[in-house]
DNA sequence: AATTTTTCGTAGTAAATTTACAGAAATAAT
DNA sequence: ATTATTTCTGTAAATTTACTACGAAAAATT
C-alpha cells in the first residue's frame, strides 16, 4: 500500500520532503486529481520538491507518481487504513481486518517476482530432499509448508528451534534444499543455519524482504517487502502473504512433477474420501 | 469495468475514434504507461483524435481517461477464477492463486457473521482460561491462534492431537473457554472433546462450516461457509479465512481489555524493540 | 568558525496536452 | 449527378505541465 510506506518513511524525507508526503496522505483523494502546481501549493513547497518527493519514493517523476497513487486509491478498501478504536463494533473489526489483510494480498499479487518464483520451483523440483526452517511466526509457516508439501505428496521436513535446524542445516548434501523464512530476515540462528547449509553444497531458497541479511546468503531469493507493521494491535498480516507464497510454490511444484505425480495424488485422494472418518484428523 | 464499456460504445464511435478503441482494448497495460502521442502512432491516427476519444467517453480529456483506465485495470483480478494449467508459468501462478486467496477473503468480509464475533468476545473477555483445539490443518491453525494471542498478552494454550486436547477439555471448568477449530466440522474426536467441555461447564466457540456436528455443539458458532475444494491442486485457501477470523479475535480481544493492558502491550513493544536481537526468534 | 554537504527554490527548458483552424470525407439535398 | 451541408480528421500553433540546471540558503561536519 502506497499510502502505508510513505508513513513509514516519513522521517526518511527531508523537512520539506515531508510537508508533501503530510499534504498526500491528509487528501489522498484531492492529489490524484490535481497537477503537480496544486500540489506543491497546497504543501507550500515549490514544484521540483515535489518531483524530489517521488523520486524518494522510487518513481520516476510526478506522473508515474501520481498514476500509482491512483492505482493504490482504487484498490484501498474502506476502512482499511483507519486503526480500529476501541468502542468499534465487531462488524468494524470484521470490515477492517479483512480489508487490511486483502490488501496485503493485492500487494502481494503486484510485486511477488516471477522470476524467483520460478527459480525457486527449479529447485524444489530438483531437489531430493526439502527441509523448511522459521522461528516464531515464521516457524508456524514452516509447519504449515509441510504440511502442504506432504499433502501435495512431496515429504518435507520443518524445523522451528535454532538448535535443531543447525544440526539439520549441517547433515545437508549436494542435491538437497532448504526454504529458510522470516519475516524480518535478521535471525542470526536462521542465517547461521542457511550458511551451513550452503556450505554442505543444499541450495537455499529464502522468504525474507529484500536487503536483509538472510537474503544475503540465499541461492534464491524471493522478497516479500510488505510493510512491517510494529502497532501491536495490528494483526501482522504479513504472514497471510508468506501463507500464500507456500501455496504457489507447493502448487508449481505439484504441477511442475507432471501427470503421473498427478494421477498418483488422486489415487491419495480417493483412498481418502474412502477413508473419511478415518482420515478425518488429517485434514483438519 | 471501463474496458467493458469501451467494447459496449465500439459502434457508437467514428472510425479513427474506433482505431483508438481497438489499440486500447488490445493492449490496455501498455496504454496506462504511455502518452498521448505513442497512443496516437500505435492506433495510427492523430493526437487530438486520442482526446476526441476520451471525451467521447466522458471524461475531460487524456489525462483524466489514462487515470481512470489505470484504476480500473488495479482492480480487474485478471484470471481470478481459472484452474493453473500444466504450463503456466510462474507468473500465471502466482496471479491467480493471489487472486483466489483475495476472493476467499472478499468472501470473508461479506458474510462473517458480527454478531457471532461478538459473541465469541464477551466469552474470551471473560474467560479465565483459553483452549485452542484444531487437527491436521486446523492445528496449524489453533497454534497460530496461540502464539498470536500470546503475542497480544493473552496466555492460551493449543492442541492438535486428539488425545492429548481431549484430556484436556476433561479438566475444563465454569469460566473456562475453548475455541474448537475445524474446516469440515465432523471431526468426531473434535466434537467429541467439545461435549466434553460443555459438560464440565466451559463455553465452546467453534470456528466451522454451519450445518456440521461440530456446529451443533457450540456455544458460539462462527460459521465459515465457504467452498471446500476437494480438488488436491487447489490450495486450500479456505485455511487463510480462518487465520483472518484468529487475527479478529485477537486483536477484538486486546481492543476490549482497554487501555491499561494496551500500555502493558507497548512496554512488551518496546522491550521487545531494545532487545531486537535476541527476540528477533520470537518474532521470526 | 570554516567547510562541506544537503536541501530547496527560481528560472529556464523541454515535453506533452489541448485548441484553433482548415481541408477532406461522408452524407444529404437539390 | 452535382452541390451544399455536416461530420470527421489532421496540421500547426498555443498553452499547460513536468522537469532540469543552477545557485542560494540551511544544516551538518570538521
Amino acid at each position: 500500500m502506497l499510502l502505508d510506506s510513505i508513513r513509514t518513511q516519513l522521517d526518511a524525507f527531508s523537512k520539506s520532503e515531508r510537508k508533501v508526503a503530510l499534504a498526500v496522505l491528509s487528501s489522498p483523494n484531492l492529489v490524484v486529481n490535481e497537477n503537480i502546481s496544486a500540489l506543491a501549493k497546497n504543501a507550500q513547497v515549490s514544484e521540483p520538491t515535489v518531483v524530489r518527493f517521488c523520486r524518494s519514493l522510487g518513481y520516476d517523476g510526478w506522473q508515474e507518481f501520481k498514476l500509482k497513487l491512483a492505482q493504490s486509491l482504487a484498490l484501498a478498501m474502506p476502512g482499511a487504513n483507519e486503526q480500529p478504536a476501541q468502542d468499534d463494533l465487531a462488524a468494524d473489526l470484521v470490515n477492517k481486518i479483512c480489508s487490511r489483510s486483502i490488501n496485503t494480498l493485492l500487494d502481494l499479487r503486484n510485486n511477488l517476482n516471477p522470476e524467483a518464483v520460478q527459480k525457486a520451483l527449479d529447485i524444489l523440483m530438483r531437489a531430493n530432499k526439502i527441509e523448511f526452517y522459521g522461528q516464531g511466526t515464521s516457524g508456524i509457516v514452516a509447519f504449515d509448508a509441510q504440511h502442504k508439501f506432504f499433502r501435495s505428496g512431496v515429504p518435507t521436513v520443518a524445523y522451528a528451534d535454532p538448535a535443531i535446524h543447525s544440526i539439520a542445516a549441517a547433515l545437508l548434501h549436494e542435491g538437497d534444499a532448504v526454504v529458510a523464512i522470516s519475516q524480518r530476515g535478521n535471525n542470526p540462528a536462521l542465517v547461521r543455519s542457511a550458511k551451513l547449509a550452503r556450505k554442505g553444497g543444499a541450495e537455499v531458497i529464502v522468504l525474507a524482504p529484500s536487503g536483509t541479511p538472510l537474503s544475503d546468503v540465499a541461492s534464491v531469493l524471493i522478497p516479500i517487502d510488505l510493510v512491517f507493521n510494529t502497532d501491536p494491535y495490528t494483526p501482522i498480516s504479513a504472514r497471510l502473504a508468506y501463507l500464500v507464497v507456500i501455496d504457489i510454490l507447493a502448487v508449481g511444484l505439484a504441477l511442475k512433477r507432471g501427470p503421473e505425480f498427478r494421477k498418483k495424488m488422486q489415487n491419495a485422494q480417493k483412498a481418502l474420501q474412502e477413508f473419511d472418518l478415518q482420515f478425518d484428523s488429517f485434514i483438519g
